[in-house]
DNA sequence: AGCTTAATGCAAATGCGTATCATATTCATC
DNA sequence: GATGAATATGATACGCATTTGCATTAAGCT
């Protein structure tokens, strides 16, 4: 439970009530569900009984992308989705039958963007790589 | 010119002005602008001396891409980009200074894609990748 | 040309996200 | 533990890109 206040304390942000509880929120989600929307971490907060506001949800979220805590991803469905940063850079994999988000990760992909970008002169900053793929069993 | 309706027939798409002149704007547009925002096509029709509502360019452009005349990316920049469709696949790098879109494609990447996704048991449908990226010399 | 249907333009509505601002809360100091 | 300055919160207004409703206009068949 301290665990919390400290990663809150160590980003440099004071340790709120809402701050806490979206963390935990973000923490707790179970590797089905890692990524959420602004939206789900609300609705999630109501859930738990919490009376936070929506405004705070988006505040607290960019605060935590900026301090490294939570990445921010724009898939094709236009609203940010949002995921406990982890050390370790992946990819993700989006199910389009049951929505299902997979994460993975390939240095051969990785290190082939670096040198194309090189290849155009150019220096890569970022990337965002999306699967989108289907069950080969269904149909 | 009968180009353009002949195109939008077989879209099955009635001809109509707003029509032909979007499909004209997006088919003549320069490699260097190929990717053009709803509101770069609506700008063009103006200085077109064409009278098209805003609404209409969206309109169309949905139109178009349903019909599969043209492209849809959603690049992190907020607002989609359309492009004419062309039957190579390429991926895109967005320059993070100059908001230039570079067109790419890399066959080991292809391919190591449909690999990964075959080895989560799953078909790759589609996929999405942007590279972002700045020029190597300004930092 | 006339008529039926679909397309357009405008304006208002939507949806996601951000900014404003008064109030409440944190946290360092006493 | 109380006090006060600074920051965070919540409600709401706002901004932006895109969509929608609806009256008007244009397309295209006869």
């Amino acid at each position: 439970m301290a665990a919390e206040n400290q990663e809150l304390r160590n980003a440099g942000l004071k340790v709120t009530l809402p701050r806490i509880k979206i963390l935990q929120i973000l923490e707790s989600a179970d590797p089905g569900s890692r990524h959420m929307s602004a939206e789900d971490v609300y609705r999630a907060l109501l859930q738990s009984g919490e009376d936070v506001g929506l405004a705070t949800v988006y505040r607290v979220l960019t605060q935590f992308e900026t301090a490294g805590i939570v990445t921010r991803h724009n898939f094709e469905t236009g609203h940010s989705m949002f995921e406990i940063a982890k050390d370790d850079h992946h990819d993700h994999m989006v199910c389009l039958s049951s929505g299902e988000v997979i994460e993975f990760s390939d240095s051969l992909i990785e290190e082939r963007q670096r040198q194309i970008a090189q290849e155009h002169g150019f220096e890569l900053i970022d990337h965002s790589l999306v699967l989108y793929v289907r069950k080969s069993s269904d149909d």
